[in-house]
DNA sequence: CCCACTGTTTTAGG
DNA sequence: GCCTAAAACAGTGG
């Protein structure tokens, strides 16, 4: 569940739940999704009191006062509130065990998810976040941010999906912006006209999407059993052949730099 | 069974 | 610099 939206609603959710808990072990038993050693890994936790969660992009971030843990759910990663002494899932792969009898297990089917520790003094200037483009939601995104990026040859919705363009938009979303601002997903990035109805989507989209808790297509729940309900607000991302809500042409599937694309050949022109 | 596809990101090669 | 394909991995659907 890896846009912003979608991460959103997991640090809100974590936030409720978790914070303030102090970690008093931690198990790994997928080695790979942990940057440097997980004797390390756990080490540095042990002891360490949750101050509070907050998003960075597609990034969920912990902080730990003097550490910060920088947590990715790529594509299917979540996670799950147990009691401590829970069995781990087949598909959980970390679990961060608490001193007040709860525990937090990180389930990734996929086991595409990654976890790295910085120090906090460095972790907005180190990567993965010091190369990420503005937050979209506030004020350092702006039209004028956003133009210095419509320039060259690339399709529009490669250009959306660069995370140094603006931090956070991925495949649905990116669809959803451009049937907003009514631009065809191919569109070279240099024949933009409007960044300012375009950054208005991008913000407009993203905005009603965090407050509808994200969207959950093609998964069952969202972290801690929380629903998204903004797939119910879909206009074109798994619509093909379904009629256009404003046109009632059908939307049409397509591919862009690898990704499925799905966009309306009426309303969204090049 | 086989192939394509999936809410991501990074890397290699042309 | 840009594009595609592939890689990390597992499940689903045609």
């Amino acid at each position: 569940m890896p846009e912003l939206p979608e991460v959103d609603s997991v640090k809100t959710s974590l936030n409720e739940l978790i914070s303030g808990k102090t970690i008093e072990s931690v198990t790994v038993r997928y080695a790979p999704m942990i940057e440097g050693t997980p004797a390390a890994f756990q080490n540095a936790l042990r002891g360490k009191t949750i101050e509070s969660f907050s998003r960075r992009g597609k990034y969920l971030l912990w902080h730990l006062g003097n550490k910060t843990l920088v947590s990715h759910l790529r594509m299917e990663g979540k996670y799950y509130l147990k009691d401590a002494g829970a069995p781990m899932d087949a598909h959980e792969h970390v679990a961060f065990v608490f001193e007040d009898g709860k525990a937090l297990h990180y389930h990734d089917v996929r086991k595409f998810g990654t976890f790295a520790l910085r120090d906090h003094a460095e972790v907005y200037t180190t990567p993965p976040l010091d190369k990420l483009g503005p937050e979209p939601l506030s004020d350092a995104f702006t039209p004028e941010t956003l133009r210095t990026w419509l320039k060259g040859e690339r399709a529009i919705k490669t250009v959306l999906l660069d995370q140094r363009t603006v931090a956070g938009i991925g495949n649905i979303y990116a669809d959803e912006i451009l049937f907003c601002a009514g631009i065809h997903p191919k569109t070279k990035a240099r024949r933009i006209q409007d960044a300012d109805k375009l950054a208005r989507c991008i913000k407009d989209i993203l905005q009603k999407a965090v407050h509808d808790g994200g969207a959950s297509i093609r998964s069952y729940k969202n972290t801690l059993g929380v629903s998204g309900r903004f797939q119910l607000h879909l206009s074109v991302h798994t619509k093909e052949g379904e009629p256009c809500c404003f046109c009632r042409s059908a939307i049409v599937k397509t591919k862009v730099g690898g990704r499925g694309t799905y966009y309306c050949p009426r309303c969204q022109k090049h």
